[in-house]
DNA sequence: AGATGCGCCATTGTATACAATAATTTCTTC
DNA sequence: GAAGAAATTATTGTATACAATGGCGCATCT
């Protein structure tokens, strides 16, 4: 429980245990595969477990959890080949995604992203590990907005957040790398430049860094939890 | 009431009572807009008012119903730019996803498109308009299946399942046209080709073909519902 | 007659009680 | 002492009861 706090000013009840869960995942605090009981976050937030049952159905419908009938829910697992499934889905989209940002972008726009990054880095240099994660996820949530297509970008939304679980899961132990997050930089520029392919090129490479630092191929030690 | 018939065989309760919904929608006897009151529905089903809750909402999560807060749900409406949006996603999605099944695709899966496919023209030639959408929807989603994408699948299934709402909702009156539903068959030729590009290409133009026959641009009649 | 305000009815949101399933512990037996 | 079975406990699934919000009609007033 102490694993989730209730730090976001709720907006509606239900708005705020989905946040205060979300960002718990994102930090990873909350790891692949742990158990969410129901009756301990109805306690903690001071609400029933019918909205608890709620919220969690949400998650669970934007991949962050996996809701098993009986067994109840749990931070998504994601074994190897699922994995690069949801890689190469984040791939098309946040590729199309940033060719349709850099034809869009607005000044405005543009600071809310550098302002992201410049918490992502002094999150980065705290070492702050958790918050920096959230604050790249927050990024690539925001250039997603930028597109203008909500579809696509709740789709990436969904997809980018399991991403995230991908590589809290799979992640060599060694490599000091956050998250490329240092990359995100030069994403922006390539956003602001107002080319297309120049923004879709640079976001596929970043992904790509992102992806050569996972060790998908031989089994990890926290995949063996599937059959 | 009536336009929902509880003809799916009930693998589970909530998951007929989801089946039932979602093909009234696809078959156009709910049309965009239509109120889905949770009583009538849980009488009509036999269960309870928790269970149809939970229903409605995946039903709103995959983009079929829209549900507003103290308001309940209803068939989704979907004003013209957003329509474009989705529009412009599936397309990202399915040229994707036709590339993928292009390289993958086997004998088995190939007769089971082709089935689907018999009893869409079937249903064209018998003048039960609904019964064919249904099945060129679905034919959509075996296709995505095939792709071995599970994620991208899903996506698709959303968007595509929101495009044939948008359908329903722009269709020029005067047409014929069930869906170009006759294009399926070079299609699924295409796929069956084994070249990644040209079944691609194929899969765009046809997602063309079904864009040029809406009226996304004047104001249709149903689409001033909004603000 | 039209517009506005009030009150009733219908529908949704939330909490709680009960049933069913899974997990755990304990007791028995080899 | 270990393995298996039965019972107990905990957790999830479902139904129902209650609260709150919204819509609708009627009456009243100008």
């Amino acid at each position: 429980m102490s694993e989730i706090s209730s730090g976001s000013h709720a907006v509606s009840k239900d708005r705020a245990l989905y946040n205060a869960v979300f960002d718990a995942v994102m930090e990873q605090r909350l790891r692949p595969g742990t158990r969410i009981g129901e009756q301990s976050l109805a306690e903690h937030f001071a609400v029933s477990r019918t909205v608890v049952r709620k919220v969690l159905q949400q998650l669970a419908s934007d991949d962050v959890l996996c809701i098993e009938v009986n067994k109840g829910a749990s931070v998504a697992l994601t074994p190897p080949s699922l994995a690069r499934s949801y890689l190469h889905t984040r791939m098309v989209l946040e590729t199309e995604l940033a060719r349709l940002a850099a034809t869009r972008i607005t000044d405005r726009e543009q600071k809310r992203l550098r302002k992201l990054h410049a918490y992502e880095l002094r999150y980065r240099e705290k070492g702050q590990r958790g918050r920096m994660l959230r604050m790249s996820a927050e990024l690539h949530f925001a250039i997603a907005n930028v597109s203008g297509n909500e579809p696509m970008a709740l789709a990436a939304r969904r997809v980018v957040s399991r991403c995230e679980l991908i590589v809290a899961q799979y992640e060599r132990e060694g490599v000091d790398q956050g998250c490329s997050c240092v990359d995100h930089g030069g994403l922006i520029d390539a956003l602001v430049s107002g080319d297309p392919d120049f923004a879709a090129r640079v976001m596929k490479v970043h992904l790509l860094g992102i992806e050569e630092k996972l060790q998908l191929d031989i089994s990890s030690d926290v995949q063996r939890a599937f059959s």
